[in-house]
DNA sequence: TCAGAAATCAAGAATGATTCTTATTTTTAT
DNA sequence: ATAAAAATAAGAATCATTCTTGATTTCTGA
């Protein structure tokens, strides 16, 4: 690893610390791009935008900010089938549409108060713990 | 590849063709396979699951035929994150709840008559063509 | 019936996303 | 300031899946 005298931690406007993880400045790029994105992106996605601000950062760096971003619940995987897995910092209950014209990704919010007994036929005695829900379609603008 | 002179396709009590896909021995047995167990495997438990009907038959041959009984709507896949597909010959409408304590999946179905907009807070436009859903969670049994 | 043509299969190589290993650097705690 | 702990960069390893190739089987149409 090359020496890099600049590479503090420093940083106005931002925590040191998010549910208790260190923000060193990879991982508070590569927060920084998924905030400021929004578009699920991949992990070589991040890489190579967050390469504009840190140069030397490597790919498997921006693997270990977003695992350890996830472990944290400060943002979360998303999976389209096996490609590769998208990441995502809205927090909120939140399932995903994929756009199949335009590639896009939009977060599907449930209906407030909705509870999955009320559209699943669930196994009596079950406890959910994590959901994940995937649509695929198209989207006509007027 | 050695020849195998009792590669007949002949079979009581089964279809030569389903969805205009030819059922060869090797397709007949890795749908059957499916069928039997039920348990969602994946491409490597029913490789090993039909080894003993065709000792010859190869992972890649396997992998073939589940995806060909997918392209032609016989079985679906079913995804957990990154882990091996799995697959499924319930064709009905379905998610998936993945029991961490058991390991076993079980089919999720909609409640009859339900919608999407039903729960859901979809943009305006949208058309959905496929959807999937997994639940992780656990089952206490009383 | 029989000779292509087309489809399928087996085996192993290639691919690609992700994880792992290791040496180095940075941060934290004393 | 020093030692221990945590994080990083670089590249190797892993593993599911796909691809390639040559053999085999099945189909089609004289
Ligand atoms: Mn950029
Ligand atoms: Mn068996
Ligand atoms: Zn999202
Ligand atoms: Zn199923």
């Amino acid at each position: 690893m090359v020496s890099n005298s600049d590479n503090s931690n420093e940083q106005e406007d931002f925590p040191q610390e998010i549910n208790g993880l260190r923000m060193t400045r990879q991982r508070r790029e590569v927060y920084r791009s998924l905030m400021a994105k929004r578009v699920h992106p991949t992990a070589q996605d991040v890489f190579l935008d967050v390469k504009d601000k840190l140069p030397q950062i490597s790919l498997a760096t921006v693997y270990n900010c977003l695992e350890a971003l996830t472990q944290h619940g400060i943002i979360r995987q998303v999976h389209f089938d096996r490609e590769s897995c998208r990441y995502c910092p809205n927090l909120h209950e939140h399932g995903h549409f994929h756009d199949q014209s335009t590639g896009k990704i939009l977060d599907v919010a449930f209906k407030p108060g909705i509870r999955l007994e009320d559209f699943l036929d669930l196994p009596p005695g079950t406890t959910v713990s994590n959901i994940e829900f995937t649509l695929r379609g198209t989207i006509v603008t007027h």
